[in-house]
RNA sequence: GCGCCCGUAGCUCAGCGGAUAGAGCAGCUGCCUUCUAAGCAGUCGGUCGCAGGUUCGAGUCCUGCCGGGCGCACCA
């Protein structure tokens, strides 16, 4: 019995209660589910008769009583008790619970995914870098957390496009067009411009390619030498990328919207929604109707358009592309935009509590020996995933809410030992794996899961393995509605650690010249169900399940 | 000045209004002739920043303060 079967049989019950006249009250939609830390509350608990107390104006305690009689009556449940303040606990019988690896190791790769975001198409934009630069660290956070973010919003059935906004347009690009000109001819760097060694390399590759930008004039050479910047970092960006597994759906040239008139269309159907003036020759909207702190400027008094407009813009082009949700996750240094961006798009007359979402990460600093000697620098992406690999930059970033500052220490993420989370998650696949194979070479012959008596899991380690297993659900849909996936890292690190005391306390194979107990193989069943969910748990943040370690 | 985020064990951090606040690391004590010791068990460690409020119940919600991070452009 899952915890959704459970849940399922707790609504029972009640309705059972208020058929029968016993409860007078709404069945709720649905039930949680907990486990409960200590086993004395027993496998599973719910607090539905705290949360019906009040609608059916009696007691809580009485509430759970007259649920708990008819709970009481359902195959598989063995005991239910009423505890504290109103808690149904309920024990399973052995069988029941064992019924749980079979519906994992049947739904094999799948276990875990649910359905509840169905229809739902998303686009979901982060890193988003400007082509100024190369990535840093901060980019790996977004890159880490937007790709988990995906597949689990893609677990739970969504339809989901990932999305990076390729910002080629604008006076940044000018900028860096004019820095690489500059450099190009041996000049300084003009006031405002970009420095570092890269830009240098980037001015050298450009000439190399294009040996005739040196002949154009100044006025003219500026957009060549942007133009051909940005694609040489256009390229980094897309190798650093890739070299942390992460890939992108679609890269949307800012450009495009520029050349294709969609910001004046954008602008006139807000002059058109009557949103929109102008002052000292600019033309502005009126935010401050929907609550920001001031109106802005969309095209400037020279005529350009601002940033402003081109993201919005491009929030039409993505509904008009048929997406229901626009998720954009962006740095604490851009949280200034979010009421803006929300009135803005109030403007055009849509409800921002439908149709958009601005997750909020902050920031990451790096410490540690490897790389602190750069301090004041920046660290790169490339530079990170050289000195700790693609699984630990993805797993640290992924760890932690987006809502705390990370503070990365190299040393650790760099680290084979026990220190470092990624790896106690993924030796404990590794360590499964390996068992896996030394039951083959013993030729123990698993057979069907069906035909496995997996009642015989009934030992304290292996309930709480158990229990851990049948969470995997709940947890992935709630870390996809709250756009949470460092729930998936956390929840892992907790099943690595409940596997490994099970391992302690649970011999599998037998050993030396012994014969397999009946036990043998419902356990090795119960690995294999754990290795699943390692598996499919480490995939949904985009890390690798090594066989071996 | 205004806004967003954070403040939980020595350190790094979990904690979807519920039961006795958890994990890893660090410290101390144990466990490998047999399935990966990159592991496990035990122990030490807390006024959940402070003060009020909401309620059956607050680390969690509200208000005010203190401390830290990040923002408040005709830059993006």
């Amino acid at each position: 019995m899952t915890p959704a079967d459970l849940a399922a049989a707790v609504l029972d019950a009640v309705r059972g209660a208020v058929e029968g006249g016993e409860l007078r009250v709404d069945v709720p939609p649905e039930a949680v589910i907990e486990r409960p830390k200590g086993r004395e509350h027993g496998d599973y608990a719910t607090n539905i008769a705290l949360r019906l107390a009040k609608p059916a104006g009696r007691p809580p305690r009485e509430v759970a009583e007259v649920i708990a009689v008819r709970l009481r009556q359902r195959a598989g449940v063995s005991a239910v008790e009423v505890a504290g303040p109103g808690f149904l606990n309920v024990t399973l019988d052995s069988a029941a619970q064992g019924a749980l690896v079979e519906s994992i190791v049947t739904a094999g790769s799948s276990y875990g995914h649910t359905t509840t975001l169905a229809g739902q198409r998303i686009n979901l934009e982060f890193v988003s870098a400007n082509p100024v630069g190369p990535l840093h660290v901060g980019q790996v956070r977004w890159a880490a957390v937007g790709d988990a973010l995906a597949r689990l919003l893609q677990a739970n059935a969504a339809e989901v496009c990932r999305e990076y906004y390729f910002n080629d347009a604008g006076s940044q690009i000018d900028r860096f067009g004019a820095s690489l000109h500059a450099l190009a001819h041996g000049r300084p760097v003009p006031e405002g411009g970009y420095k570092g060694d890269y830009v240098a390399d980037v001015a050298t590759a450009v000439v190399r390619e294009h040996p005739e930008v040196m002949n154009l004039l100044d006025a003219e050479a500026g957009p060549v030498f942007a133009r051909a910047g940005i694609d040489q970092m256009f390229a980094q960006v897309k190798a650093s990328l890739a070299r942390l597994g992460v890939q992108f759906d679609v890269f949307f040239n800012e450009r495009d919207l520029h050349t294709s008139g969609r910001l004046t269309e954008t602008v006139e159907r807000l002059r058109a929604a009557g949103h929109v003036f102008e002052q000292d020759g600019a033309v502005w909207l009126r935010t401050t109707t929907f609550g920001d702190d001031k109106d802005r400027v969309i095209v400037r008094g020279d005529g350009t358009p601002t940033y402003f407009c081109a993201d919005l813009a491009y929030y039409l082009d993505k509904r008009e592309r048929g997406f229901d949700r626009v998720v954009i996750i962006l740095g604490a240094d851009h949280h200034g935009y979010v009421p803006r961006m929300r009135a803005m798009v109030r403007c055009l007359g849509e409800d921002p509590d439908q149709t958009l979402e601005i997750p909020i990460g902050q920031l990451v600093t790096v410490s540690g020996s490897k790389l602190s000697k750069r301090a004041g620098n920046l660290v790169t992406l490339d530079e990170l995933v050289a000195a700790v690999g693609p699984d630990a930059a993805r797993y640290a970033m992924a760890r932690s809410s987006m809502d705390s500052t990370i503070d990365l220490n190299v040393d650790v993420w760099s680290s084979k030992t026990s220190d470092n989370p990624v790896f106690y998650v993924q030796y404990a696949h590794a360590r499964i794996a390996s068992l896996l194979r030394n039951a083959a070479e013993l030729s123990i012959d698993r057979g069907e899961v069906a035909a496995a008596d997996l009642s015989r899991l009934e030992s304290e380690r292996e309930g709480d393995l158990l229990r851990a297993l049948g969470e995997f659900p709940r947890v992935v849909a709630s870390a996809a509605e709250l756009r949470a996936p460092h729930r998936i890292a956390r929840y892992l690190e907790e099943l690595a650690g409940t596997y490994h005391r099970f391992y302690d306390d649970c011999r599998i194979l037998p050993r030396g010249d012994e014969e397999p107990t009946p036990e043998t193989v419902p356990r090795l069943w119960l690995c294999e169900a754990t290795r699943l969910v390692l598996a499919n748990g480490l995939g949904l943040l985009g890390v690798s399940a090594p066989d071996r370690m």
